[in-house]
DNA sequence: CTGAAAGCGCTAACAC
DNA sequence: GTGTTAGCGCTTTCAG
C-alpha cells in the first residue's frame, strides 16, 4: 500500500492570504476582513472564507500585518529583573492584561544599568511597539526627551513623582519609608536600623524612613544597602553586622519580605526573640509575611494592581480614549503582624 | 528675537530610511548595509551615513526589516507564570542570553491552561517568532505537529523525554523525585509525605518519589497536591493536615524551596524541631534554601542554567548551525544541610 | 457588502 | 563599494 500524504495542512508558513482567497473564491480583501473586522462579512462568504482558512491551516502574518497597519499590537515593558516578586507579579498582571486586549509583552531587563534601559528603548522604538511600561522615574533626561518625541504612551511604574514623561501608576516610595518609621516609632522603638538595595526606590524609602524618624528625634539610622540583586541570604549577614556594630538597635525596616524573612531566620540562628529583642518590618507583603513565623508586620504594596492600572490605561489610549487619569497613585498600607 | 525651533530630531517615527539616503547623498541599499553589515561599507561612507542618521533621529522600522528578510529576531517564551521564582530565574537568564545575541523576548503566560498555550502559540506563529521555549513536555498532539510543520526552533524546558518536538534542555522530574526519597530514607526515615503542586512536573517528582520510597519497603506516602499557583502560604496548612491525619509522620518533600520554607515557619510555630521531629527537604535550591534556619536541605536544580542552555542552543540554530545537541540533561543534586 | 489599486519601510538579489 | 529592481504579506483608501 501507498502510504498516503497525511491530511495535514500545508506548512503555516507558505499559505499567504492570497491563497486563501483563491480558495474561497472571494478577494484578499475579504479574507483580510474576515481575520480583522468579521462583523462587516456577510455570513455566508464568512462561512466559505473561514473553511478555507481552517483547510489550509493559514496563520496570518502578523507582522506584515503591523507594517501595513502602523500598529504592532505589542507593547514593551522594561524591568530591572524579572526575577524579583515584586516586579514578576506586576508583570504577571500586565501580560494577563495586555493579553486580554489583544495585545503581547516584549519583555526587557535592564539589569539596574541606566545604559542598558536605553538601549533597550532603542530596541523597542525600532520595532514600532505600540506602548512601554518602564520601571521608577529616574530615566535620563535624553531618553525622556526621546520617548515624548516618540509620541507613543508610556507608563512609568513603582514610583510616583518627578516629571512624568506621560502616564505614571505607583506610589510614594518615602512615603511608604515615612510610613514605615511611624510605625516602629508608635511601638515604642527609638533604634532603628534599614537593610535594603542600592537602588533608587529603595533609597528613597530610606530618605523617607530617616525623615520621619528624625521627625520623632531619632536622628542616627544605620543602613545596610545591599549592592541588586538583593537576595534573601544577603539579609542575615547585614542584620549580624548592624547588630555588632549597634547593639542597641532594636527595630529593623527590611526593604522587602524576603530579605526580612532573612533576617527572622538570622533571629532565630542567634535565638533573638522577634519581636522582643529585635522588630522586623518588611515591605511588598508577599505572601511569605503572611507565612512567616512569627506572622511578618510589612508595608504592603498591591503590586498585581500596578501591572493591571499599567496595562488598563495603555490599552485606553491605545484604544483612543484620551482622557483617562495620567497618574495613578495605587497608594500603600501598614500591615501589622506580630513580628513588630 | 525669534524662537527657533530646537535642535532636536524629528519623531522617530517619520524619518525613513530614504530620508536618511537623501541626507547623506547615498542610496538607500546604502543605509541598509550602514545599519546590517557596517564592515561592507567604505569608511567615509559610513561616517556621513552615520552622521545623517544621527542628525535625523533614524531609528530603523525592524518590523519593516523583519517582513522583507524573513526573520523577526524575536524568540517566544511560554510559562506556567513568571510570578514564580523557579520560572523567572530560568526566563531572566534565557532574556539575557538572547540579548546579547540580538533577539527579544516575547512572553507568554499559559497559567497552567493547555488551551492558552495553544492559542499563545499561534498567536506567536502569527508574528513569526524565529524561534519558542516551552516549558514541560506535555503539549498535546495537535500542538506538536503544528509546530513541526512550521519548522522553526523549538526548545521544550523543565522537563526531559516524551518525543521531543525538537530540542530539549531539562532534567528527569522522576529522578529527581526518587533521588529525594533515597535520601529522606538514608537519613533513617520511614514514614513520608510530599507536598508538591497540581501539575505535571511536580506530578512527575511525586511518582518517582513513591517508587524510589516503594522499592525500600515504604508504600504508603500520603501527598498534598496544591492547585497552581502553589505559594508559600499554601504549605503550612497542609503539613498541619498531613501531621493530624499521619502523626508518625517524620519527613516531607516539598516540591519548590518555597512551601519548604512555609512548612518550616509552620513547624517553629508548633515548636516542632526541625529535623527532630520533622525532616524537611526542599526543591530548587532557591537562596531563601541558604538562608533558612535550620539551612533547608534540597534538590538543586540549576534553573538559570537550563534558560542560558536554551538560549544558546536556540541562537546557534538560528545561526545556521545543526549539529548541536538536540537534548541536554542538566541534572540535578541533592544538598544535604541541616533541615534533613 | 465586496473588490482593485496603492503602498507600509525595508532587504535580497543582482548588476555596475 | 554602491546602486537598481523587485518584492515581503498585509491593510488602507476609494470604487462599485
Amino acid at each position: 500500500m501507498i502510504p498516503r500524504v497525511p491530511p495535514s495542512p500545508i506548512s503555516s508558513s507558505s499559505v499567504r492570504m492570497s491563497d486563501v482567497a483563491r480558495a474561497a473564491g472571494v478577494s484578499l480583501v475579504t479574507v483580510s476582513r474576515v481575520v480583522n473586522e468579521p462583523e462587516r462579512v456577510k455570513p455566508d462568504t464568512l462561512r466559505a472564507v473561514r473553511s478555507a482558512i481552517e483547510q489550509l491551516g493559514y496563520v496570518p502574518n502578523l507582522m506584515a500585518g503591523s507594517l501595513a497597519s502602523k500598529r504592532s499590537r505589542i507593547v514593551a515593558a522594561i524591568v530591572p529583573t524579572i526575577s524579583n516578586l515584586v516586579f514578576s507579579e506586576t508583570i504577571e498582571a500586565l501580560t494577563r492584561t495586555l493579553a486580554d486586549g489583544g495585545y503581547q509583552l516584549l519583555l526587557g531587563q535592564s539589569g539596574y544599568r541606566a545604559g542598558d534601559e536605553a538601549a533597550l528603548v532603542d530596541t523597542f522604538l525600532g520595532r514600532r511597539v505600540d506602548g512601554l511600561v518602564l520601571t521608577g522615574e529616574g530615566q535620563p533626561p535624553a531618553l525622556r526627551d526621546k520617548l515624548r518625541r516618540a509620541g507613543l504612551p508610556v507608563v512609568q511604574t513603582w514610583e510616583l513623582g518627578g516629571e512624568a514623561i506621560d502616564m505614571q501608576v505607583g506610589f510614594s516610595n518615602h512615603d511608604a519609608g515615612r510610613a514605615a518609621a511611624e510605625h516602629l516609632i508608635a511601638r515604642g522603638h527609638r533604634a532603628l536600623a534599614f537593610i535594603g538595595a542600592q537602588e533608587a526606590r529603595s533609597q528613597q524609602r530610606l530618605a523617607g524612613f530617616r525623615a520621619a524618624a528624625a521627625e520623632h528625634g531619632v536622628s542616627d539610622v544605620p543602613a545596610e544597602l545591599i549592592r541588586p540583586p538583593a537576595l534573601i541570604d544577603d539579609a542575615g549577614p547585614r542584620l549580624a553586622q548592624i547588630v555588632a556594630q549597634r547593639p542597641e538597635v532594636t527595630a529593623v525596616f527590611c526593604n522587602n519580605d524576603l530579605l526580612a524573612a532573612g533576617v527572622l531566620f538570622e533571629c532565630r540562628q542567634h535565638g533573638w526573640d522577634v519581636p522582643g529583642r529585635m522588630a522586623v518590618l518588611g515591605f511588598g507583603d508577599l505572601a511569605i509575611a503572611r507565612a512567616a513565623s512569627p506572622r511578618l508586620s510589612t508595608v504592603q504594596i498591591r503590586r498585581a494592581e500596578i501591572g493591571e492600572r499599567a496595562g488598563q490605561m495603555l490599552l485606553a489610549r491605545l484604544s483612543g480614549e484620551n482622557q483617562g487619569a495620567r497618574t495613578v497613585d495605587i497608594g500603600f498600607e501598614v500591615i501589622a503582624r506580630a513580628s513588630t
